[in-house]
DNA sequence: AAAAATTCATTCGTATACAAATGGATTTTG
DNA sequence: CAAAATCCATTTGTATACGAATGAATTTTT
């Protein structure tokens, strides 16, 4: 009894969920053919790391929208590859500061120029005026 | 070293992954505050189901956008919720027929009232226009 | 200052995601 | 028709995600 005549019926197809999760996985698609060499997560915290030079382990999670247990994983895998750096803040010892290593920081350079082609590759099917609208309407709703 | 002055800057939280990123976050923050009982993932492919009434089980992973080898995860919570049941296609030996149960199928009907909700309930931070906007230019990014 | 509440990092458990490899079934090709 | 190519489902391995629980450190309350 799939029929519910036609407006009423759920169709997953034109659901907001779905249609985010289908960009995305195209945005991520685009992501790994530029940048092989880091997951779009790791990437995303090595360039806060770069950005704010040192932090706390949650606190950068919060900034980056990772939960805790989230950031631990990543944080590790880039300390695992030299990108970063862990010690117990010295103010507060619950806390674990993380910095970028030089090596971080110039691999981000490196990566940053992919970085900015997969933006414009990704928003391509788009003109100008409607990838700003899609980026303010995307803003509104987180 | 994190400035460029300005505009060439790679500044994460301006950029259209990190946006996804966020956007799709909230709708399922969303999406488990009104359906507690099943995941996003296991919905969708129980909607698809009801929609079809039966499929193979990589054919319903194309159809809802999921990897063979995540769709057989999720197929097989849905089974072992008794959502869903699987039997080898008797015209093609490869293929594994997956259909919704009697239980599924009304539990879907059941759920889908909490979908339309989690739906609007996403979009509520834009009107119509906006929301309809939304919806054309992520549909135009996939 | 002592108790209560909060914060921090970690661990555990479950559920996506997806690449890559595998082996069996079916189709396509030469 | 036989070989090659394709398709199907499964398994393995790695990496997010995130809820929940834990214990240690700090802050807030009283």
């Amino acid at each position: 009894m799939p029929d519910q005549s036609k407006d009423t019926a759920y169709k997953l197809d034109n659901q907001i969920g779905f249609l985010l999760r289908r960009a995305t996985q195209r945005h991520l698609a685009i992501f790994y053919d530029h940048l092989p060499d880091v997951t779009s997560t790791q990437f995303a915290a090595l360039a806060k790391l770069c950005e704010v030079e040192h932090i706390s382990q949650n606190e950068l999670g919060r900034r980056i929208a990772m939960d805790a247990a989230t950031v631990k994983g990543v944080v590790d895998r880039l300390r695992a590859r030299g990108f970063a750096e862990t010690k117990k803040d010295p103010q507060d010892q619950r806390r674990l500061l993380v910095t970028p290593t030089i090596k971080g920081q110039s691999a981000f350079a490196e990566y940053s120029k992919a970085a900015f082609t997969i933006t414009r590759e990704t928003l391509s099917p788009l003109n100008e005026t409607e990838a700003r609208q899609l980026l303010t309407l995307l803003l509104k709703l987180s």
